[in-house]
DNA sequence: TTGACAACTGTACAAATGTACAGTAAGCTT
DNA sequence: AAGCTTACTGTACATTTGTACAGTTGTCAA
């Protein structure tokens, strides 16, 4: 199931293409490009990525190839999404077009409600890019699950355990039980107007 | 030069052909969607946005147009670059891939120096994304020129006449001799590691 | 070696696609 | 009205492009 390197670096080539916003290659393009003998082989590489799931293409269609999963388009989720203890995609209140470089690492975006951040300059109705894991280190930005919300706040270990600390005065710690959901590696604002 | 309304809408369609990722349309592909009666008509249309320098396209090659500027990748610039009072595309210091709605308004990134801005949760190393104004109403986060340096502040325009404010108390207003260079429409920030 | 199977290639072809060009329609000036 | 310019359309055609299919090569097991 896992493409060969040629297969890989193809799809590679076709990625590039959209990102740069030009149409995807030919099957020719392609070809071409890798130094292969003729269209029908670059279309038998095409095929085994589409049934290996890595490829969608329309058929019949010139330059129909595109990835299967865009990495680029985000779902927003809410905190109230939180409630089963997982962060469900199916709850999302829409999604962001991420720039390619910008969306490395990220797997969805969380918007922020109220001022516990803002120490950390997380203001409200920010959204942070968060990684899905279950782990973090000493003084990292997480998304945590404190009974049935989902909070971002600073991870701390400590002698005394893991605790999740606010970065505002006006709110403590909590120390208590909750379960890292994910890592805060980003954040987009946008202002209003 | 300014493109009839239909002509301003296959420009809006071709870009969001390359918006969703994927192909752009074929000059048939146009027609059908504007109802035009022959693949010619879209050329005709094409060439003209082509003219007016709105597209460019790669002749001869299958959906090969594209907007003439990508409004999605935004040169970073340094806060050195304001010397000599414009910020000069020139002395960018690397562009980023900003994704499509997220890059609405915007034509510049400027990475922030220094932590005179906290209180408004812009810290140091975000970038904020630019648009080139010369005026901003009271209130608003702008990019202002003070001497031969670029600054981030927030603008007041009161009976005395308009300052700039930074969002914290260590630094004072300055009320002095300024020009403002743009307007800050959103902020984007990493996270290291 | 032999056979079986998958990976890959060559060729031919129908459909899709851009383009040239002559033509028509509509406005505008004189 | 006549003449001119511009906008748009119809048609034909060469090229590009996806696809089918038979053929070739390579790998692996027995």
């Amino acid at each position: 199931m896992a493409p060969s390197g040629l297969q890989a670096r193809i799809l590679e080539f076709i990625s590039e293409r959209l990102r740069a916003r030009s149409a995807p290659p030919t099957l020719r393009e392609i070809a071409a490009r890798f130094g292969l003998p003729a269209a029908s082989s670059a279309a038998h590489h095409v095929r085994k990525l589409e049934e290996a799931g890595l490829l969608k293409r329309r058929a019949g269609v010139s330059r129909g190839l595109a990835p299967a999963q865009d990495p680029f388009l985000l779902p927003i989720l809410g905190r109230a999404a939180a409630g089963s203890g997982v962060i469900a995609q199916e709850d999302a209140e829409g999604s962001l077009e991420v720039g390619g470089e910008l969306a490395r690492g990220a797997e969805y975006l969380l918007r922020i409600k109220g001022d516990s951040m803002v120490g950390a300059g997380i203001m409200e109705g920010d959204l942070v890019q968060v990684r899905r894991q279950e782990h973090a280190q000493d003084g990292e930005i997480v998304v945590a699950l404190v009974g049935e919300e989902a909070v971002v706040k600073r991870l701390r270990r400590g002698a005394g355990g893991a605790e999740l600390r606010s970065e505002n005065p006006a709110y403590a710690p909590i120390s208590g039980e909750f379960r890292i959901l994910g890592k805060v590696v980003g954040l987009i604002r946008r202002y209003g107007g």
